[in-house]
DNA sequence: TAACTAAGAAATTCTTAGCCC
DNA sequence: GGGCTAAGAATTTCTTAGTTA
């Protein structure tokens, strides 16, 4: 449920619900309301939560987790379309894809690791 | 708005609100009301209408477009971090992708094209 | 201090029915 | 036929204030 993750997403960022609630514009009332799933935001309120918490839509609804998100866009057929029309085979394309995707299994979407210093090259 | 976009792949799909009305389960006063602005579907619905519709949630909340919704993922710290550490070389593995993403620009969900052909290799 | 919730007020949505094109 | 909308009913949500841990 929304307000699970919600719960999840807030206490990794250490937050209270007085302060995640004023940064969305609601009550402290209110905002406790989402996390027990007694109330649902309305869609403006969702997004500014999707956006505080860098984090889908899809998954605040849905629960889905980044590895099922990107499979998503997989399967699109306009995806498969268009590398098999480049310079890229399609085969290849995917499957360097599917095994960089393949890593993120389990994890979600709050659960960061270090951002990775760049490369040259 | 959430309306237009409904509007519009609902029209892709030659259906009449009442079709798609009674799809989601709703009256199909019900439902033109959420094409021209007026109310907002609850999430349940929400929800429904992206499955049926075969698009995120984010789409049909936000606008974005394929290529948006993809570039999010490759933004994502999470992904170049499990890029880094495979086998192949994240520079490598984002300039393959986002050559196949580039493609996208511009097309959105439901504009689908004729599914490619399978290829043997 | 922080989280949760009861209750009345307020706002939104639903359905029906009808109108317009 | 197909899309749109008024209006009252029904439902949901909001806020405040107070309870609980």
């Amino acid at each position: 449920m929304l307000g699970d993750r919600l719960k999840i997403l807030r206490s990794e960022r250490k937050l209270t619900q007085e302060e995640l609630a004023s940064k969305i514009g609601v009550t402290r009332g209110t905002y406790a309301h989402y996390e027990i799933n007694k109330r649902q935001p309305d869609y403006d309120t969702l997004i500014k939560l999707a956006d505080f918490f860098e984090v889908s839509t899809d998954y605040l609804l849905k629960g889905e987790d980044f590895y099922s998100q990107a499979k998503n866009i997989l399967d699109n057929p306009d995806l498969q379309y268009a590398a098999r029309d480049g310079e890229i085979s399609e085969a290849e394309a995917l499957d360097r894809i599917a095994r960089i995707l393949e890593k993120q299994k389990g994890r979600v979407p709050g659960q960061r690791q270090p951002r990775p210093k760049p490369r040259r090259n």
